[in-house]
RNA sequence: GCGGAAAUAGCUCAGUUGGUAGAGCGCAACCUUGCCAAGGUUGAGGUCGCGGGUCCGAGUCCCGUUUUCCGCUCCA
């Protein structure tokens, strides 16, 4: 079977048993938009504790919050998601690329300029010395027709700009016959906005100046509550501030189920530290989280760095973790050294001090930071796709089995009467009783054991405990082993100790 | 956004030159059995993605549209 084919059947399997399903999808789904379900949510819970718990309990100086998606507009001001996302975008149908009108337009533009220069070069030639370029330019009958255009396309693009006016755009390029570097042809689609950031009405409706962004990214939300973070925990630099949350973005093409999404979460944190220490801190960093992953047990094989070549505009060094999903190598997790660009600039604009007095060197300064961020989705997807495999048994029969890492696994035992009369039903409602208030369990009663075992091999139960006839007897239960297939007797006494050494998340910690 | 392909029961899929909608698995109830997807009986579930058109008649032909997949494109 193909990675390929791999990932249809999971995709499948996550709608058939619970865990993904498409939004809205009686209404026929909104592109690019998945809800988690029945499963799918505790599993996504179990991978959001496993890192929240690494980052603010392992770490005495890594502190979390929680802020709103709704940001002040300024935010995207200061953290340049404004200028940088906010392009007019045009297609050409013949050659597929795709351009930004206002480039193509200013290119116009130049090109014209550099046709008036070649025509001031010729009069230069031809009147040596003598040559007056300001009287040449104004009465050249060549370059007075190309400034009169020159002019005019000038002021209408100037125009266009201000009033965001995409269809103006569009008459600009016709008007002037731009042509397709690639196709030479004037086969253009209209122009359209590019805007990543998704925006909605604050407040009453119909004023421009109530226009808000769902944020794009989370991290905004932890520099703009830095001071108060740091003022009100009492926080010594290096210090972190860790966020899990939604996040936002309107891209252009969203595929490959839920690894690119309009909606997502994210789990972020920023690390803020003297100046001139940040790269040895994005070391630390990279190391810790490479870590994290690792100790999952999903095999050192499928991670890899991956760093980066040309770097964001508030980056000096950055890397990715990447994962090896059926699709290959991509980035799972992101560790940027983000300087001082985001306080520096949230200090600019708003004119609030974001300075921290460095008492052991007597300065005041605007922290640099170290930045993790890992999608929540992406880990989902990345647990899920490594888990799901098909198996052939000795007899023949093929078994389905999601090997999700026990402490992250949406049900962690499954409590079977082996029939459903003699009383077993009601003794392995005790052991459920004895088990839930730690352990999410599921219980079932319905078909054969064996059908049983094969529906919690699908869901990835890592344990399942059956009672039998000498349940009754001897107050001991089967459990047996999701991935082994092998069975012991355990005394109901000990099920709960037993358990909790094989699911519990907090054991990953230890080994961190 | 462009090009190609697809959409029929919860899932996987049949459905002939256009003539009243099918299977297997799954699901629910009951009976029987009891440690790795057992058997029987009964039952629920589909205006064939959606909207138009052609036709006496459309799951089937035509147009549009939505969603998904593949390839471009884009990606802090």
């Amino acid at each position: 079977m193909t990675q390929d084919e791999l990932f249809k059947l999971l995709v499948a399997h996550c709608k058939e048993y619970g865990f993904i399903f498409p939004s809205s999808e009686i209404y026929d789904g909104l592109a690019a938009v998945y809800d988690y379900g029945q499963l799918g949510v505790e599993l996504k819970n179990n991978i959001k504790q496993y890192w929240w718990n690494a980052m603010t309990r392992l770490n005495e100086n890594i502190v979390g919050i929680d802020a709103c998606i709704f940001m002040h507009p300024k935010t995207w001001v200061a953290s340049g998601h404004v200028a940088a996302f906010n392009d007019p975008l045009i297609d050409n149908r013949d050659s597929k690329k795709r351009y930004r009108a206002d480039v193509l337009i200013e290119d116009y533009l130049s090109k014209i300029e550099e046709k008036m220069a070649k025509e001031v070069e010729k009069g230069r030639r031809k009147f040596g010395d003598a040559f007056d370029e300001a009287k040449f330019r104004e009465t050249n009958p060549n370059i007075l027709r190309e400034k009169a255009h020159y002019d005019d396309v000038h002021s209408r693009y100037v125009a266009a700009e201000q009033a965001n006016d995409l269809a103006e755009y569009k008459q600009i390029i016709l008007d002037c016959g731009i042509v397709c570097p690639i196709s030479g042809t004037k086969n253009w689609t209209d122009v359209r906005q590019f805007n990543l950031m998704f925006s909605t009405q604050f407040g009453s409706v119909g004023d421009d100046s109530n226009t808000i962004y769902l944020r794009p990214e989370t991290a905004q939300g932890i520099f703009v509550d830095y001071i108060n973070v740091q003022k009100t925990g009492r926080m010594k630099i290096p210090f972190g501030i860790a966020q899990i949350g939604k996040a936002f973005r309107n891209e252009v093409v969203a595929r490959q189920f839920i690894f690119r999404m309009r909606e997502f979460e994210q789990m972020e944190m920023e690390f803020f530290v003297r100046p001139g220490t940040e790269m040895e801190w994005f070391r630390k960093w990279k190391e810790n989280r490479m870590k994290w992953h690792v100790t999952l047990g999903m095999g050192e094989e499928n991670y890899r760095f991956h760093d980066h070549e040309k770097l964001a505009h508030y980056a000096n060094a950055a890397t990715d973790i990447e994962f090896r999903f059926p699709f290959g190598f991509k980035e799972l997790e992101g560790i940027h050294s983000r300087t001082d660009f985001d306080l520096g600039n949230h200090q600019k604009l708003s004119g609030k001090k974001l300075q921290y007095f460095d008492p052991e060197t007597g300065e005041s300064y605007v922290p640099y930071c170290v930045e993790t961020s890992i999608g929540v989705d992406r880990m989902f997807l990345a647990v899920l796709s490594h888990s799901y495999r098909e198996e052939t048994l000795e007899n023949g029969e093929k078994r389905t089995v999601l090997g999700i890492p026990a402490p992250l696994a949406p049900i962690k035992a499954a409590v079977l009467p082996l029939i459903k009369k003699d009383g077993l039903p009601e003794f392995a409602q005790k052991v459920m009783d004895e088990l839930k208030y730690d352990f999410k369990c599921q219980y079932d009663e319905k078909d054969s054991i064996g059908k049983r075992y094969r529906r919690q091999d699908a869901i990835g139960t890592p344990f399942c405990v059956t009672v039998d006839h000498q349940s009754l007897e001897d107050n001991c239960v089967t459990v047996r082993d999701r991935d082994t297939m092998q069975q012991r007797r355990v005394p109901v006494a000990e099920l709960r100790s037993m358990l909790d050494a094989e699911v519990n998340l907090n054991n990953l910690l230890r080994k961190l």
